[in-house]
DNA sequence: GTCTATAGGGAGATAGAC
DNA sequence: GTCTATCTCCCTATAGAC
């Protein structure tokens, strides 16, 4: 890992990697060291509150940042066209979106009240994000934000189903088509 | 927990229960005892290969069994009404499809290659089940099979985020209007 | 079949040297 | 700041009594 970076931004990197790969129980303090290249020791100067403080810190730093792939697609032509981009972006592999979603998804039930509220906002703004750019093309407000959430958890549930779970192993919809088939009967509705 | 049922079949019943809530790695051999009420010892007396033993045995038993809240669908009368009817099922707060789906998704990497094939195979069965009964609207076969995917992938996105994420908490997206309206826009293809 | 008792190991965490 | 050494606890698993 970067050494050129401070020992404590290393530290939140690897653990997120590892937490993602692995689960947060599954992971050690000591595979956490190793992987940063130093000690345990060094990790609770640090990190006084432990292997759970660096669980926060990670979940605070590292969470997907959605913005970015959906600006790629603002200038579509059409309400299926950018349903389209935006579901391939999502779901692509080397977005690490779907890797993410499914770690947070794992840990959600055992973090307390103020992370869930921050994954929660993580998701509203992703959604506010599309929504802003849906209504370009749906002029009433809800139906632009239902239309939306239904998206997100199509694009969502696809990339669970058929990346986390590789389901693509066993079964041909690739994503083109997925997208292609999704974008077209959502944007079928489109003023 | 019902003791009038052989000890092996309530060991495994708890543990699937134990580890749907809190998770394989954060659930202790003495803690699926006390529930199970005996003691470690008993474990292992029915399972030589230990916990992991215990969680072959519960993914083989204990998996969604899906066919059954489809076939209340069975006789819709339109495309758009199967759909809805199968989104209510499938996110239902008594199904626990959602639970257990959030579950094998956190638990899937740890898994080996056979269980992993298990869990394609009851998605394939499921989607399967869907398949047919689409086919009463849509003949192309093709078509119907990716329908079914999508609507399969858009509802398990949903009761992913909404219940097992409990967006539902900062969200204002009904089930009941998710699933009309999903419903709504892929049924708009039938024949 | 189910128990008590315990071995053996690895986890998270800390004290104190450098 | 980072290390070595170590503490304590809890986990999985087993041996042997009943």
């Amino acid at each position: 890992m970067a050494t050129t970076t401070g020992l404590r931004d290393t530290i939140v990197n690897v653990s997120g990697e590892l937490f993602v790969r692995q689960g947060y129980d599954a992971t050690s303090i000591k595979q956490i060291a190793d992987a940063a290249g130093c000690t345990t020791a060094a990790l609770y100067y640090y990190f006084e509150g432990g292997k759970d403080a660096i669980l926060k810190e990670v979940l605070f730093s590292h969470l997907p940042d959605v913005g970015i792939t959906m600006d790629e697609c603002a200038n579509a032509a059409s309400l299926s066209e950018l349903l389209h981009c935006v579901a391939m972006n999502m779901c692509a592999q080397e977005s690490d979106m779907i890797d993410k979603g499914r770690w947070i998804l794992a840990e959600f039930p055992n973090r307390g009240e103020n992370e869930r509220q921050l994954m929660h906002e993580k998701a509203k703004t992703m959604h506010a994000h599309l929504t802003s750019l849906i209504q370009k093309f749906i002029s009433d407000p809800d139906e632009a934000a239902t239309i939306a959430w239904l998206h997100l958890s199509a694009s969502f549930g696809y990339g669970q189903m058929f990346t986390s779970m590789q389901l693509s192993d066993s079964v041909d919809l690739p994503l083109e088509k997925f997208s292609a088939t999704l974008a077209r009967l959502l944007g079928s509705c489109a003023d």
